[in-house]
RNA sequence: GCUCGCAUAGCUCAGGCGGUAGAGCACUUCAUUGGUAAUGAAGAGGUCCCCGGUUCAACUCCGGGUGUGAGCACCA
């Protein structure tokens, strides 16, 4: 007689042991239909497990995000099934569940083309109509292992003995497909009502690059097909956003063959990568460091004592001249402590930040290379705090502050906190990594805010915390950056005098805020989709003459903004005013200024703004109030409007 | 680095079972002086990514390279 206590409190009582189904027919067969899985006592199961005891039961449809995933699970399931009708032969490996989707890897002799997977997308389809029964059953590992040898589906053999425990194994069968697999799955593969495959490209066998190469099908399921289409018309808006679309379009940069992975800046691109490096140097400036500059070029010798060249050298570049070896350098940190070493420190000149928009070159692996994103050449917003272990968690917390609020004027306002741990290769004692990761989980629960634990991901001389943000379209993004190193210091010969006239090593503090200026900016294209807020405009103006007869006016009107900073540029060619509105709208200029007879004979311009708002004729200090409060306010989201 | 795809005018892209190419926009010139997202006409513009091979003939087919895209692996 189990008592089914349901999420609104209710409670049914049955006569006897009844299934997850039993109980949404037991509520309406609308549910019953709808019904993709249950949730007994906190557990995701299947529809059709039994209940023969008391429990807390939620029926899970579509519209719960855990019916999502099973529903995307199931569709994996569902893909596997097709391309094995299709090609028999094709072993299959893992299938899970990914964000927006699922993927399965397929062993197959050749790789799968896009007619292949719209042949697999049909078959899909037909599985749907013959709405099979899902289901589960329980197998003991030798007789899996036996099934799997049978069926030639050897990676399914390698699954099963590296997974832990000897406790039998749960199955899924749909037809003629079975596959190893905890569930839960939907109760018939009549349940898909949206799906598409979206891509397929090689993947490592167990993540493993010694591995071969196994071919994975990505896919994407929804609960409706409404819900199908947002979410096509979500990666559309990402495409039109893609920054290295937009760097072409906008003429902010270029890429060519003879650099690979180096920006080459045009003026507009480089005007905003200026306008946030000057911002960042403010910044950096309030929060007292002192910003320096090192060289790119430095002897080997410096890199092997730092320890970068032992774990790095395939990824640096290096240059010979005059019979000596020198790395460009890949990353500022050394040559910060050279600065530090020269004079003698005392406890009285730490903390000690040094700042540098340090230029970086590392050797990227040609495929990991995208746009701005990843390059090879880039500058970092670098910095190093030179402290005494007890500064660290005060130190910390103030480049946290400074970076949250550097990431809300940047119209950011959400930052997702991880702190990584040590990883397997590292330098310095398990004391010393006991010591940092504590201060930086101290420091982390000193915002307030939550945080996640990656073990295993921190640099190899110490813990790190990572900051990233969440643009317009939720991507996350890692920027910025803090990392305790208790060991690079004393490697390169570190020191200052302590209190008590001791020589002490001092603790490093690595930290960026934005990470690289060049992602930074990608990051920022994408997330304003090329529309920069006026504070970061290449161009914040332009003013546009009716006839030639208004060009004098113009001209001393964009003299008269210049000199007051602003970027002010004149359209005086010979087109008609609706070609000019359009060309600059389409360069994402904020105002566009018209002026005619009308307007000089007033002196005054008449406004309009880049979303093609109308703000009426202003006179030249009405327009310069109003653009200096628009810049003034960054772009931060509270104030932001939607133009 | 790995798998698969792609590389044609400044940009976005067509095209040809092997006989050296086209559109739109942009550009130049001329006409037009117009009020908030495209005025009209004419003109100019290409080593069809690079190096080999096959062929009477290669932008096209084959091989290699470079760059690039998706994904994987890597990321101080």
């Amino acid at each position: 007689m189990p008592k089914i206590t349901l999420p609104d409190g209710s409670a049914r009582e049955y006569e006897n042991p009844v299934t997850v189904m039993e109980v949404a027919e037991s509520i309406g067969p609308g549910l019953a239909k709808a019904t993709l899985a249950g949730r007994v006592d906190g557990a995701l199961v299947d529809s059709s497990t039994v209940l023969s005891a008391d429990a807390d039961v939620a029926i899970i449809t579509e519209r719960d995000s855990d019916g999502l995933e099973v529903i995307r699970h199931s569709c994996a399931h569902l893909m596997a099934q097709a391309v094995q009708r299709l090609f028999p032969k094709a072993q299959v490996t893992i299938g899970p569940v990914v964000e927006d989707g699922f993927f399965y890897d397929f062993a197959f002799s050749r790789a799968f083309t896009p007619e292949d997977l719209q042949a697999i997308e049909k078959v899909m389809g037909d599985i749907v109509k013959e709405n099979l029964t899902v289901e589960r059953s329980i197998m003991n590992r030798s007789d899996a292992v036996t099934m799997f040898k049978e069926m030639g589906e050897e990676y399914k053999v390698q699954i099963i003995e590296s997974i832990p425990g000897d406790e039998d194994l749960s199955f899924y069968r749909q037809g003629d497909f079975i596959d190893l697999c905890r569930g839960p799955h939907v109760p018939s593969t009549g349940a898909f009502k949206a799906f598409k495959l979206t891509s397929v490209a090689g993947a490592y066998w167990r993540g493993d690059a010694s591995n071969e190469m196994l071919q994975r099908i990505h896919g994407t399921a929804w609960g409706s097909k409404k819900d199908l289409k947002l979410f096509l018309q979500r990666l559309e808006e990402a495409e039109k956003r893609d920054h290295r679309k937009l760097g072409k379009h906008l003429d902010l940069f270029h890429f060519q063959e003879e650099a690979p992975g180096m920006a080459f800046w045009h003026p507009k691109g480089w005007s905003i990568y200026q306008t946030v490096q000057r911002y960042m140097r403010s910044v950096q400036d309030e929060h007292n460091y002192k910003e320096i500059n090192t060289p790119q070029l430095v002897d080997y010798s410096l890199w092997e004592k730092s320890g970068h060249a032992s774990k790095f050298s395939d990824e640096m570049f290096s240059v010979e001249s005059e019979n000596r070896m020198y790395a460009i350098k890949p990353m500022n940190c050394p040559c910060h402590i050279q600065v530090f070493n020269q004079g003698l420190k005392s406890y009285r000149d730490l903390p000690l930040r040094l700042a540098e928009f340090g230029s970086c070159h590392r050797y990227e692996p040609s495929g990991s290379m995208h746009g701005l994103m990843r390059v090879r050449s880039f500058v970092q917003d670098d910095g190093h705090i030179f402290c005494t272990e007890e500064q660290i968690q005060a130190e910390v917390a103030d480049f946290m502050a400074m970076l949250f609020a550097v990431y809300k004027d940047f119209g950011f306002d959400e930052v997702i906190l991880r702190l990584s741990t040590r990883p397997e290769k590292r330098v310095g004692s398990d004391e010393v990594w006991d010591k940092s990761e504590q201060s930086l989980k101290d420091a982390l629960n000193a915002t307030g805010l939550p945080w996640e634990l990656v073990p295993g991901e921190g640099a190899f001389y110490g813990p790190k915390i990572e900051c990233s943000l969440k643009d317009c379209m939720g991507r996350v993004q890692q920027c910025g950056t803090i990392q305790v190193d208790f060991s690079t210091p004393g490697r390169l010969g570190a020191h200052y005098v302590a209190e008590d006239s001791s020589k002490k090593e001092p603790v490093m503090l690595h930290r960026a805020v934005l990470g690289s200026f060049e992602r930074f900016l990608g990051i920022l294209i994408e997330h304003y989709a090329g529309a920069m807020p006026t504070w970061l405009a290449p161009e914040q103006v332009v003013i546009l003459n009716i006839t030639d007869k208004q060009g004098d006016y113009c001209r001393n009107f964009e003299e008269s903004l210049k000199n007051k900073g602003f970027r002010v540029s004149t359209d005086l060619r010979n087109e008609k005013i609706g070609f000019k509105i359009r060309e600059h709208t389409l360069q994402k200029i904020p105002y566009l200024l018209v002026v005619g007879d009308k307007e000089v004979e007033s002196e005054t311009v008449a406004v309009r703004k880049r979303g093609g708002e109308d703000l009426g004729t202003m006179t030249f200090d009405d327009f310069c109030a109003l653009l200096s409060q628009d810049v003034a306010r960054f772009g931060r989201s509270e104030q932001l409007d939607n133009s």
